[in-house]
DNA sequence: ATATTATATCCGTATATGCGGATATATGAA
DNA sequence: TTCATATATCCGCATATACGGATATAATAT
């Protein structure tokens, strides 16, 4: 019952926080406060933009204990996929770059554990 | 010297019009008045959307007497060229399709000629 | 039970951008 | 020059959406 809409999905990835967030989790699933501390926004604002990429059928979502994890979401679609692809050529350039970094720091510390 | 930023051009494939405009474009050239046929739009609707596309750097102009004749613009950017792609795959799926069968039949009278 | 933590949603505000008629500009024809 | 055509831009208006603090919800800890 997934209605494909192409311009919603660039719409989605418009947003350059969204755009981030998404190549981001290239490297894998992501909890709301992880991307908090990456990106240096406010809760609200992140929890915002995951609604709009759930919406646009970018990410899945799983919730795990208090925490819900964000991910790519898996699919046959080629034109997702074909995004998806390109989300991974942006890996390293900035600022995505950057936030990658980042995000391999934070990673060291335990993260989203109860 | 061109600063290329991929959500201003997710950002200018999010409008409908415009990605329609742009899979109409992976065809060849067209100008606008070719385009405010097809889309049964009004001049000053087409002509904004061929500006923006232009500043986002997915189309490039050349005028021929009183015609400005629009085509995807040459590249050799691994992230434009790979949304290039994306947008020839969309050329057999609604509403692209239609809009190309529009363009064919329009193909056979003499188009754009002084 | 209460407290804490993680996330979602609400709210008012600001900005971006779409629309399409009207007008300006540019080119070529008569 | 004057007229017609093609395109770009201006204008006011409507809508979409971003922001971030405040609040609501949900799960876990004490």
């Amino acid at each position: 019952m997934l209605e494909l809409k192409e311009n919603i999905i660039f719409k989605a990835l418009s947003e350059p926080i969204r755009l981030r967030i998404v190549v981001l989790l290239t490297k894998g699933e992501l909890c709301v406060c992880d991307l908090t501390e990456i990106l240096s926004l406010p809760q609200s604002t992140i929890s915002r933009h995951m609604s709009r990429l759930k919406t646009a059928g970018m990410v899945a979502d799983r919730r795990e204990g208090r925490w819900i994890h964000y991910r790519l979401k898996e699919t046959d679609n080629v034109f997702i996929n074909s995004l998806k692809r390109i989300l991974f050529s942006l890996q390293n350039q900035p600022p995505y770059k950057d936030d990658l970094s980042k995000l391999a720091e934070i990673s060291k510390k335990i993260r989203c554990s109860p």
